[in-house]
DNA sequence: CGGTCCCTTGATAAACATCAAATGCAGTGG
DNA sequence: CCACTGCATTTGATGTTTATCAAGGGACCG
């Protein structure tokens, strides 16, 4: 698969050549469920491109706890924040939670290229500033929004950005999974959905059914600040809109 | 004021010709508490960078609550997550917290300087990368320890980064501000400090004195994931080394 | 002296974590 | 096909943490 299939932000505006040498310094790797790709304080040699499944990023206390960090999706890189440092370790561990495929690029190369196409370095902090204006999003709504409310969100972000069906749509890992992304326990993510069906929210296994797109609306959009300026509420109300999504 | 003295890994290597040249079309404000840098909604004409002072970013949900998302200190860009979007409007409002001076860059002159000078590209590349990692620390203490193991962690760093004696060193804002910073409410936070006096630290207005740094990283960095990475601790372990701080 | 602002303290309630146990479900091997 | 095992999910009971509401103290400033 061509490199601006899978991530096309990223490499967007890069020359055929560039891609391809790129390209051909990676090498694939296929993961299943437990896998790590790399594992906190191992020296960050990589930075990976996930082409498909879920990575979680997660780190572990000196008393023994999990802390999840973040749930990785497609498209997305891993060890990105560790190309630049001098010290390079990876500040996470990457678990594979999903089957999954990713390619794996040597640091050096990646800085090189960098180097050589600044486009390719104009691309990655604009990644870099989405993710962090997300992750502030995130934080915000850790806050501020209830269980009940943060899933709700995330599925109806999940329904537009893929652009599925509303009635009937896949979750991308298991519940758990996503519970721990949500930032909560798993008994609260259970108990957060029996609050969704109020709002025609069904979900059976990992087949979603979102029948009251409104009542969410309603329900929800007016506990998050983003209001007006986020992307899927503008998305609900105009669908036709051309939509570009950020988030 | 040199730029480079302001925010040394922002302009580190840059040339000093781009320096005076950026410098140039930077206008300087100052600004009491209250004063706003920008609203949330508006045309994001300008980059900012905290010179002194304190500002808060912050939004508005339709309900009518605030949400803090971040609190920006000295050295810090403002409006940077903007830089590099097509539609450029503030995902934020700055509120002045502290009185503060600030640099205003243009847009349009900041991502001139960007093209014509790579490593300024660089520069801001690694400084976003280290926000993420941060703003995962953060979202992960968020989650994982309680209100005065974060405020406990929040001093520490503070007195270490800004290299202060643990004796009596001033806080940089009121505690009102540094509660929402920590994502929790006044009163939690007031409580939270009653709970750290028997750790040996004590809050009189800003002045803060913490006497028994050990109990502090025994009963919170071992509830903390970063353990053996996070450099403060690091740093108490072994005060000779030379450090580079990174959060 | 009266005001405001900031912080503290107390009482109460909401949200969530935690612990424990039951249920369901898929894959395995008989 | 059926029991069996392991894992994910649900449900219930309970405890902890924090937000919220309300009121009081103290400093600063006119």
């Amino acid at each position: 698969m061509p490199l601006a299939k899978i991530a096309p932000d990223l490499f967007a505006d890069l020359s055929p050549d560039a891609r391809v040498q790129l390209g051909a310094s990676a090498q694939t790797r296929h993961l299943t469920k437990g896998d790590h790709l790399f594992r906190c304080g191992q020296v960050a040699g990589h930075v990976f491109l996930l082409v498909s499944g879920a990575v979680r990023l997660y780190r572990e206390t000196p008393e023994g706890k999990v802390a999840g960090l973040h749930i990785v999706m497609p498209g997305q890189l891993l060890g990105e924040t560790e190309l630049l440092e001098d010290s390079c370790h990876y500040s996470a561990s990457a678990e594979i939670m999903e089957p999954a495929r990713a390619l794996m690029f040597p640091r050096a190369v990646f800085r090189l290229a960098m180097s050589a196409h600044p486009v390719l370095m104009l691309n990655l902090l604009q990644l870099s500033a989405r993710q962090v204006q997300q992750m502030r999003r995130d934080r915000e709504q850790l806050l501020t929004l209830k269980a009940s409310q943060r899933l709700g969100c995330f599925l109806m972000h999940l329904c537009a950005e893929r652009d599925y069906a509303p009635e009937r749509f896949p979750l991308p890992y298991t519940k758990s999974v996503l519970a721990s992304g949500l930032g909560m326990e798993p008994e609260t993510f259970s108990r957060a959905l029996g609050q969704l069906k109020d709002m025609g929210v069904h979900l059976k296994g990992r087949e979603v059914e979102m029948s009251d797109m409104e009542a969410i609306e309603t329900r929800i959009c007016q506990a998050c600040s983003l209001s007006d300026n986020c992307a899927v509420r503008q998305y609900l109300q105009e669908p036709d809109t051309a939509m570009r999504l950020v988030s």
